[in-house]
DNA sequence: AGCACGCCGACT
DNA sequence: GTCGGCGTGCTC
């Protein structure tokens, strides 16, 4: 027999099935069992999937033999290994990295390279004289009787490039063999937590006529919240391992390791759970029900306005699947933000539910899976890599709100989940149900051009009307006098609501309470030494950080620079949360971003307290703008709906315009009529305009055209070649060598026409990261699979030629940035 | 990317 | 002669 596999290497350029012979003894190994193999000019062992098997002898006796089966069991069915191709082929990575992103972590397998001595030469001492740390290793390994892994070794001689080479001496002489175990990686992450076990004049004692600043700044955070993680401490400080390590020593405090886990518990719902239709909703029901139960049902985009009750379809779409013995997938872009979904489905379907996502432990989600993998549960419910859930005989896959971002994959494998859902339907015979108030621009095109079945609901659910939204001049704002990120109009506002005992969600659409540091003498900004970014000052610790590769520094007194006054400019968060303390005192404010949400303080404990306490305001970035239903709520705040706006990228307007729309939908869920107030420097915008008046039809009659003119999808799809290395001349020549190929390859290949465009190469968004330049070309033209695949063999030919050295380049889909 | 092979200069 | 440096080419 010869097993095809997929092995694990990390390149692209030479990923493909390799041919194995399967030995006796192996009769167990089946396609979708995972194997350990050898591989290379060292025959070092790695991991692989077994993609098809075929009778048959090695011809020219020119086939390795597989090693060892990992899996007693297929791990990934015939149709997950045609996922598996179709992810690879579409999004240009590895079958591997393909594979991992299907299998649950708690499946995943970690390799380990073990140690063992050779037969030493007679003379191995006096040979090793002058090589104190070879002889170190040996003594180790002998000491261990023989054999001794990489992570003991590391440990007890010290890791870094001195080791390696070490090491590698040793092997060319033949003393050291190496051997690679594959192992279940089954504990999940674990985090440091630090816990203060001195008092006060324990830690006067241990200064006393000490500077040490870094321990010193670490005892007094310590001191005052007496338990923290080493990530927060580090974050606040700056503090090192190091430090904190003496701190032990020292008997300051204790170092425990915590299972790192963010669980989202199901609340359970109290209420009906017959969801008994509307007669709008019945009308939509029937039509995908007639589809559902279609030889080849395809797709369908359900479009309903926010409040329309898209929920209570989907709920009976999957109760109609399960009646007809098939299973359903339902895909939510954040299960954090879901909890009422949750409860409510869990409500319906007890047991059947699966949930899958990110900030389950590791252990969770692998009996998840499981559960889905053996059929005792039908439903699965999940974040953008639950598109790989398991479930055989699929009837349905839902993608709620399928405009949603979060859907992509911003690393190897870049998929989209909605791309993958549609194939994945499509191949299994399930209908694919898009769901939306804000459809992405290509959705709706494809649903007007007849791909996909197009459903509306456009009552809203018990009638009510959608709330009054109006645009607020903030250049007006200015004029008149107030600086402040708050208009008088949502000032008065809000202080309505505070009056009459409702409630106010304000949306700052901007990542976190960052700013920019600017010298006001000579406009200096602080930069990262490593990125081409601006460092941004974050109130809390004090320090300015760097976003993309974690570099951070105190605050600078002066201008380092002229010696000028530095002044922060820009408003995040937690300045807003600042001046509305300062414009309206006594006003309750509740948080909500990146930087208030923690394992101890999840998304449900802010928003439970935000429902049952006495709280005036919630502020916080995109996150209160989603799936949020407080009846209380009569006021909705966009404090600058510019910021995401103006970004540089094509999908700037429909994100903007599916965000303001979700924001204002939080507004008037109740009896009493919401209002929303969305501030802008230009009032006069189109799409803020539209989005104020909900009107999402003109919106996409107006976008589709300009997507049209700048040739990005739905015209056509984009995909940008990035590529990134040192220094920043030759990337760029390698890049601009790139383009010509492609240009050439295409006129060769009769791909090239009017509709096709090459731009670039331009340096990437951010052109350096961690010192390595980044360029990127973008190639516009539609999506063939002879395009693909001729894009496919040019990236593995350049990586190939040594006039490329150094450059790693890689290719993302339609991608978001 | 690893890894072996092979060619060449330096040192015992 | 042998050791070790680095350029070159392949991975079932």
């Amino acid at each position: 027999m010869i097993a095809k596999i997929a092995v694990d290497v990390s390149l692209y350029a030479i990923d493909k099935p390799y041919s194995y012979l399967v030995p006796p003894g192996l009769e167990a190994l089946r396609p979708g069992c995972r194997v350990s193999v050898p591989f290379g000019a060292g025959n070092r062992l790695r991991e692989g999937m077994v993609l098809s098997l075929e009778p048959g002898e090695d011809p020219d006796q020119a086939l390795k033999t597989v090693s060892e089966l990992l899996d007693p069991a297929p791990v990934l069915s015939e149709q997950m290994l045609r996922l598996a191709a179709f992810v690879r082929e579409r999004y240009f990575c590895t079958y591997y990295e393909a594979v991992r992103a299907m299998l649950p972590a708690g499946l995943w397998l970690r390799s380990r390279e073990v140690y063992s001595l050779a037969k030493l030469p007679e003379n191995w001492e006096a040979r090793l004289e002058n090589e104190p740390l070879q002889r170190r290793v040996v003594e180790l390994v002998r000491a261990a009787g023989g054999r001794l892994r990489d992570d003991a070794l590391s440990r007890q001689c010290g890791g870094g490039p001195a080791a390696a080479a070490a090491l590698q001496r040793l092997k060319d002489r033949g003393w050291l063999r190496t051997e690679t175990e594959l192992r279940r990686k089954k504990s999940d992450r674990t985090e440091l937590i630090l816990e203060l076990t001195a008092d006060r004049s324990q830690i006067e004692e241990h200064f006393r006529g000490k500077k040490a600043p870094m321990q010193h700044a670490a005892m007094e955070l310590l001191s005052t919240v007496v338990v923290i993680s080493l990530k927060e401490l580090q974050y606040f400080t700056g503090a090192s391992l190091q430090t904190v390590r003496s701190l032990e020593r020292a008997g300051l405090l204790r170092i425990d390791t915590r299972e790192l886990l963010r669980g989202s518990h199901i609340v359970p719902y109290e209420g009906d759970t017959t969801f008994a239709l509307s007669p709008d909703q019945q009308r939509v029901f029937e039509t995908l029900c007639g589809k559902l139960d279609a030889g080849k049902p395809g797709a369908a985009l359900l479009y309903g306005v926010t409040g329309s009750g898209k929920t209570a379809v989907y709920i009976n779409l999957i109760r109609r699947c399960l009646a007809s013995g098939r299973s359903a997938l339902l895909l939510v872009p954040e299960i954090a933000l879901t909890p009422q979904l949750l409860s409510l489905l869990s409500a319906c379907f007890g047991k059947e539910i699966a949930v899958l996502h990110s900030a389950l432990r590791v252990g969770e989600r692998y009996d998840e899976y499981k559960r889905i993998a053996r059929g005792e549960a039908r439903v699965a419910v999940g974040t953008r890599s639950a598109v790989f859930a398991p479930l055989e005989k699929l009837g349905l896959i839902v993608v709620d709100e399928e405009q949603e971002h979060t859907y992509k994959s911003e690393n190897a494998p870049r998929y989209h989940a909605r791309e993958v859902a549609l194939c994945r339907g499509s191949r299994e015979g399930a209908l694919v149900v898009l769901g939306s108030a804000t459809p992405s621009v290509e959705t709706m095109y494809r649903a007007e051009n007849g791909d996909y079945t197009l459903c509306r609901l456009a009552a809203r659910y018990n009638g009510r009307e959608l709330p009054a939204a109006e645009l607020v001049d903030m250049k007006q704002e200015l004029r008149d006098g107030n600086g402040t990120a708050v208009s008088r109009r949502l000032l008065d506002a809000i202080l309505d609501r505070m009056a009459r005992k409702e409630k106010t969600i304000l949306l700052l659409n901007r990542r976190g309470g960052n700013r920019l540091v600017l010298c006001v003498d000579c406009g200096f900004v602080p930069t990262c030494p490593r990125c081409s970014v601006n460092l941004t000052y974050h109130m809390v610790n004090e320090r300015l950080m760097c976003h993309y590769c974690g570099h951070s520094q105190p605050v600078y007194a002066r201008c380092p620079a002229c010696g000028g006054a530095l002044k922060r400019v820009g408003v995040g968060t937690q300045q807003l949360e600042y001046d509305l303390n300062k414009l309206i005192p006594g006003v309750k404010l509740l948080r909500m971003d990146a930087d208030t949400i923690s394992p101890t303080n999840s998304h449900e404990t802010v928003l439970r307290s935000f429902a049952q306490e006495d709280i005036n305001i919630l502020l916080g970035t995109q996150m209160v703008a989603k799936g949020l239903n407080f009846p209380d709520v009569t006021l909705v705040g966009v404090v600058d709906a510019d910021s995401s706006l103006y970004m540089d990228n094509y999908r700037a307007s429909e994100t903007t315009f599916s965000l303001i729309t979700q924001v204002v939908g939080r507004s008037g869920r109740g009896q009493k009529p919401g209002t929303a107030l969305i501030q802008t420097m230009t009032p006069r915008n189109t799409v803020l305009l539209q989005a104020a008046a909900q009107d999402y039809d003109s919106f996409y009659r107006s976008e589709l055209p300009l997507r049209r003119l700048r040739s990005c999808p739905p015209a056509c799809d984009l995909f940008q070649i990035g590529f990134s290395g040192f220094p920043e001349r030759h990337v760029e020549d390698c890049a601009r060598r790139f383009a010509q190929t492609l240009w050439q390859r295409l006129r060769e290949t009769g791909l090239l026409s009017a509709a096709v465009n090459l731009l670039g190469p331009a340096p990437a968004a951010i052109p350096k990261i961690n010192n390595k330049f980044r360029f990127r070309l973008t190639l516009c033209c539609t999506g063939s699979k002879a395009l693909r695949l001729e894009l496919s063999s040019l990236l593995r030919a350049f990586s190939g030629q040594k006039e490329n050295a150094g450059v790693s380049l890689w290719v993302d889909v339609n991608g978001y940035e």
